[in-house]
Formats: C-alpha cells, structure tokens, sequence
DNA sequence: GCCATTTGGTTTTATGATGCAACCACACAA
DNA sequence: TTGTGTGGTTGCATCATAAAACCAAATGGC
C-alpha cells in the first residue's frame, strides 16, 4: 500500500494537528464556519469547490470531532453542520495564518480584508507568545520539553 | 485542465497562506529547520520522506521565499536550506497548531514534548488574541473589514 | 395532492500528486 | 583511482482531486 502518508500516530502536535487539518480545504471550511456557513449548498457556493469533496472533508471533520451534525435550525429537514468547541478552538490558528499573510504576502494590496476588534474597528494586534508569568518570548527565548511520564518517538 | 485548485490570486489571507504551506510536507519541513535542520539528508532523516517531493517541497519553499539556500557553512561544497524571516515568521502558527492539539486531541497522552519558557521550564501561554489597546478578544469580538483601497474578491 | 425545482449528496471518469525504488552525478576520502 | 556518501532525478504504480453526470428526498407553486 503506497498511501499518502498518515501523522496518526506521530508524537508532535504539529503532525497531529495536520492529520485533521491539514489539507487544501479544511480550514477555508472551518473560516466559513467561523462566519457562520451551516448548510452544504452554501459551503460550495463560498468555496466553489466540487461537491464530492466537499462531502469528503465534511466527513472528515465530523469524524475528526471538528463539526457535528444537527438536525436542522429554520425547521428544513436537512441537516446542518455546526463547529463543535473543538472546531471553534481552530481560531488562532486562522488568525496566525491570516497575520502571517498580512505581514509576509508579497502582493499585500490584493488581500481583501482586515480583522479588527468589532468595538473599535481596529486591526487585532499580533498574536504573540507569553510565558506563564506574562514575560513575552521570542521563538529562541524557548525550548522543547519532554512530557512527564510519556516515552515515545521524538519531534 | 483539471489542476489541484490554486489560491495564488483569492483575498483571502488564509487562503494566501495555505497556497504557501497549505500541504502536507511543508509545515513540517518548516518545522524541522527552526530546529535547525539545514541539509537535504537530514530533513529526509528526521522525516522519513520520499526523496523526490522533499526535493519539490524545497523547491517550492524557496520559490516562496521560505528558505533560501545558502553556499554551505562547514567548507562543504555542498548547499543548505536556511529560513528566510518570511519563514521564521511561521512560528506563531506552528505554535498555534500545536497549542490546538494540546488542548483537544483525543488521546493527548501520546503527544511527546511540550513547548516551555526556555528560562524557566514553564510551558508558553495560550496565544491569546488583543486587541490595539491590550484588551483581550474573543472571536465574536472580532469582525472582518474591508481593506482601504482594495475593491477584490471576498472572504 | 401533483409536478417542477432545489437541496444534498453519490458515481463515474480523467488527471494531477504522492510514494517507492532505482538510478546517477558530483564531492570527498583513501 | 577506486570507493562511498550526499544530493538529487527519473519511472512507475497508486492515491487523491476535480468536473460533470446522475439521483433521491425535500420543498415550493398552484
């Protein structure tokens, strides 16, 4: 078997991560979750993708504990696709990718739009990386640990 | 043509993003040079991948100014791949997939490293999301605005 | 209640991407 | 100069993706 290579049962979080979301679609799925997108119809109109796949990556995230179905909300008998807490916790990850594209992208006039706070409707600040105490730290400013009592491959 | 769709010219900043380091491979290999991985064969060592996409992921790297590559650094004749700060960039969003995984993945307990305050051996923060004057945000305390002087596709 | 249309998919088929193994050129070492 | 390790490329088999056709159930119009 040739498989497209599975992170399932890697130790770094990073590849664990991926295993879900790590495909061309999942995540423009979930933003437009995020926005509220619930119904199948309106999922590949906003993405424009082909149905089948679509159907595939709902799937999968469903399996993967990122959306559930309910069983509809105007009183249709289709279902819908809502975020679980787990699919809502994807938000800094968005968010990280979406200020890295803002500071980085080499055509920046062509990215449409901006996050703001909603209060005040300025840009969010950059995410940044705190220690426990409040000490904000560089990448090099930290390190990689060993989990207590866990003994597996490396990362 | 049927082509894996292109995000090249989509507003969308994740989107953007994903068009750069939206597969399988890259993320990782991203990864594994903040480590300080620099050579060919020890990114294929560490992790364990076809010789040819690694190749072809390098490739594409450098064409998006992800790494670059560098004459050497030990008198070897042969050539090393070293980040760009485009690619140092990435690291809140690593450190955002990671924190996810942390917080939701089903069986944590096989998750082998933590990522700590390098002083104190604490783990980092949770990102957490701030507005302009340093108040802390929700997501539904965020909105999308349009950009000044922009007049593109949306989302 | 009946028919046309929309919604939410599945199936089929073509093509691109991935994974593995074999191969090869160059650097370096003896 | 012969051998070995590094850094790839090439071919081939298989998998994933994309587009379009198809289809059943739900809905809307009358």
């Amino acid at each position: 078997m040739v498989k497209r290579t599975s992170f399932e049962g890697d130790a770094c979080p990073i590849a664990r991560s991926l295993e879900a979301l790590g495909d061309w679609w999942s995540l423009l799925i979930i933003r437009e979750a995020l926005f509220g997108v619930r119904r199948f119809g309106e999922f590949q109109n906003k993405l424009g993708m082909a149905k089948n796949i679509l159907a595939a990556r709902l799937r999968s995230l469903v399996d993967h504990g990122i959306l559930e179905t309910a069983p509809a909300s105007d009183g249709s008998a289709y279902q819908e696709y809502v975020l679980t807490p787990k699919g809502r916790g994807t938000f800094p990850i968005l968010v990280a990718l979406r200020q890295w594209s803002e500071e980085f992208d080499d055509r920046p006039e062509e990215i449409a739009t901006m996050l703001v706070d909603r209060e005040k409707g300025r840009p969010v600040k950059k995410l940044e990386m705190r220690a426990e105490d409040g000490r904000l730290l560089t990448p090099a400013e930290t390190t990689l640990k060993p989990r207590p009592s866990s003994r597996r491959r490396s990362a």
